[in-house]
DNA sequence: TATTGTATGTTGAATATTCAACAACAGCAA
DNA sequence: TTGCTGTTGTTGAATATTCAACATACAATA
């Protein structure tokens, strides 16, 4: 656990906190952690949230599998970044998501009540905490809205494309690697993978982008 | 002003705040509001977000529109609710979307800075302000992931009945008003306005819904 | 009640996606 | 190297959506 430090100094949700004070702080949340196998279930659809979840090492896949078994990859979580907070927040009954492993993962688990309550004790972390708990809700609301962006255009080629420019614009650089293979891509953005292969290879041939596996470039 | 006391009563933003504070609270957050003819923009896509939204009356969009003219609507927005908090919280450059009046409205305006900043004074407000608007925030994030699995259905159809079953799920009767004409429906869910009519009308042909403008029934 | 403007319903042709199936390819382990 | 497994590329047929155009219905108001 103590090895996972470097890894909650850099997490959104303990800003501005003093890395020394972390230990007194996760034993003040109960926080605990644990190892999953790849492909296991962390959060189950319909379970009760209560918890928060950070990444330590490994990465999740949020998702959705309706009726028919169509599967939809709502988010994709590195460490050091923060899953479950909203639903724990906004206090509903049940999930309409799960939470997977995409790799084998360690996920360290806080209470989400004990976040939001100033707790008894004089421990002087909550407003920060709130505070930052506040900002990451916000941000994962502009990405959803950007992420509306890609799935509201109306064809593959356009989700495709909107998709992979908004990452190399967050990236930073026209190369990237995106976190998805192209199943999993097809499932972000709500389209057949056949029809995404099809499109992907398509921008190629016409020399929009480059890529190999998930290695992307924008030309 | 005055007038609208009992609308801001009921806004989850001042939840938990005696009415008879909500004048002093509004002064320390330096509130102001403003009237907008219907088809106004409150807020362009573009814009620095720092201000919050409370609708006194009326209604608002929240929209985008790309390139090509296409019109996509994120987000209704009804009396006593607020909007643009989750840009301005998120402390992004630039709005990637437009608010605009859907009726003629009229709109609080309070600084985001001022919520989340504990002010000098001994104000004793911001903790309670910051708590309900994280709970905002996490609420509007729930909600996009509703609308995120409405949109990623892959037939107009199941589109427009996932999103209907919702409806009538969230105002608990089978019975209910939705806040859009067939073309805003089909922009808020990313569909041809044509397609929609069409699928609607079988649906109705086929003793599934009843419809008349926009009260719905789900049979 | 006649008029006008807007919303909805419907259609056919063009286009795009889905689906199923299989081929090609890459990575990994024996 | 070989075989195994999973990913990607490609195809054709079935299906669905988009687009443009027009008909009809509805609601507001002169």
């Amino acid at each position: 656990m103590d090895a996972y430090i470097s890894v909650l100094e850099n997490c959104p949700l303990f800003a501005g906190i003093d890395p020394s004070e972390l230990p007194a702080l996760l034993k003040c949340l109960s926080a605990n952690w644990r190892k999953y196998p790849k492909g296991s279930f962390i959060f189950s659809e319909e379970d009760k949230p209560e918890l928060v979840g950070v990444v330590l090492s490994g990465a999740v896949y949020v998702m959705h599998e309706d009726y028919y078994g169509n599967r939809t990859i709502l988010d994709h979580v590195d460490p050091g970044d923060v899953f479950g907070e909203s639903f724990a927040c906004a206090d509903v009954d049940r999930l309409p998501v799960s939470v997977v492993a995409a790799t084998q993962a360690e996920i360290l688990f806080t209470d989400c009540k004990r976040i939001l309550t100033t707790c008894s004790s004089a421990c002087g972390f909550h407003a920060g905490l709130i505070k930052n708990l506040t900002r990451i809700l916000a941000e994962k609301n502009v990405a959803l809205t950007q992420k509306m962006q890609h799935i509201t255009q109306r064809s593959t080629r356009e989700k495709a494309l909107s998709y992979l420019s908004e990452t190399a614009k967050l990236m930073g650089t026209s190369t990237f690697v995106i976190p998805f293979t192209q199943q999993e891509m097809a499932d972000y953005l709500a389209v057949e993978r056949s029809g995404l292969s099809t499109e992907l290879s398509r921008l190629r041939k016409e020399g929009v982008i480059r890529y190999r596996g998930s290695h992307f470039e924008i030309l």
